[in-house]
DNA sequence: CCATTAAACTTGACGCCGTTAAGATAACGC
DNA sequence: GCGTTATCTTAACGGCGTCAAGTTTAATGG
């Protein structure tokens, strides 16, 4: 067990892939994606800044790590929200709503190398299916909400098969209101609106509550749902 | 008129604060905001690194100008379409909406600048009227959309006494909605659903089409306003 | 009109960054 | 035990933002 994890001491470190990761972690929480420096991550893990370049590249490959976490932080958010609404008689749609603002919130560093417009390795394959899971999740939880029949592999399918889904406009509108809503308040659009004391718990407030209202009302309402899978059960 | 504007030619610029803006947006134009550099920035108005310290302190003070017209063209383009709409029977909400996505798609880089995590000197007063004026024109069209009231001074009041607005819901779902698509398209988290051609066309047509829709009915729906301000007309 | 003052800009340097090439070291397969 | 291979270090490169000091031009005031 200690071939290959923990630190030896000596020159090898014996996980520095993980060790790095931790430590990029750690700066992002700290400093935020502006003071995030590769020989920062490096110094933390006590190698020199060369040494991360055999496991992740360059930076850009150990910022294609940290955002697939973050996909994979927030389909797991996600589903617990799912299961926790689906014991209370909360809405399922709301729940990975709110799991998305918390997301955010709690690592908003690594939140934002996830969407940010810091360049990702684009043919990741481990972040692709980090990210079409995430997706996914919130595809399939739209279509419930619209009272749409699911199949299984809604999960694995790419977004870009979606191109032509009835239910996009929703899917769209739910993502947009979560993502924006998101954005705003860690990137500081809402900071004057944060001015008073428990500013940023009455938006939290606002968003599960009066903003979640307006959006599960939407959605339900929008429900002409054109049906565009004519072949559904007979 | 020789006296402050136009390059001199020789050691003095004559308005150097014009040319590195001018040089800044077609960086950011060119390379976007990950290329963006201040080095680059002089190099192309054709002065030494060091000279821009003197119009903008440092980086941060050139970024805050771009900001600053970003915000301008964000207000003028939305009154560019309110006036546009209300000659041809659109909707005005939708109007400034579908506005704040051209600003968004047209000067991506100068967009990312406004509203990215890149600090900003928070304390110019400058780059605060500007955002002021443009987040009043959302909340008085919001409000507008909702039947209400709206006195002159909406434009001029600060964010923050908008803590306790009745509106304050609808508003943040409005530019949630705006934002957030405006900004998933330009960093790129739509692009597996632009891959088939014309793809970031239909995108757009879906959001000034259904999902527009959607945002209406939400917001007249929204409507039981329970009209915060006792003390109205009597 | 000219001397003085202030503003604008350059030069040169500093420390930090990401990345690379070449060499040192340790683990692993045989 | 030995060669191979993966891992890490050292040293260096160019580029970055920023500052201090010096140089050049414009503005000012008598």
């Amino acid at each position: 067990m200690d071939t290959k994890v923990g630190k030896r001491g000596g020159y090898h470190h014996g996980d520095l892939r993980q060790a790095m990761i931790d430590a990029a972690e750690a700066v992002l929480a700290e400093k935020g994606v502006g003071g995030f420096t590769l020989r920062e991550c490096a110094r933390r893990a006590g190698v020199s800044p060369a040494a991360p370049a055999h496991h992740f590249g360059n930076l850009v490959g150990l910022l294609t790590a940290i955002a697939t976490l973050g996909f994979d932080d927030l389909s797991q958010t996600m589903e617990a929200a799912i299961a926790k609404a689906e014991a209370s008689g909360g809405d399922r749609l709301a729940a990975i709503c709110e799991g998305y603002l918390a997301v955010a919130l709690t690592r908003p560093g690594r939140f934002r190398v996830v969407f940010g417009r810091l360049g990702l390795k684009s043919g990741d394959d481990d972040l692709r299916r980090a990210a079409v899971r995430a997706f996914g999740i919130l595809v399939r939880e739209t279509k419930l909400a619209l009272g749409r029949e699911v199949d299984a592999d809604v999960l694995m399918r790419l977004p870009s098969s979606y191109g032509d889904d009835a239910d996009l406009a929703e899917i769209l509108f739910v993502w947009s209101i979560t993502h924006g809503f998101s954005t705003m308040l860690i990137d500081g659009q809402l900071a004057p609106l944060e001015m008073q004391p428990g500013g940023r718990e009455r938006l939290i407030a606002l968003y599960s509550g009066r903003l979640m209202e307006m959006l599960l009302a939407a959605v339900r309402a929008s429900t002409p749902k054109p049906l565009a899978n004519p072949a559904s059960h007979g």
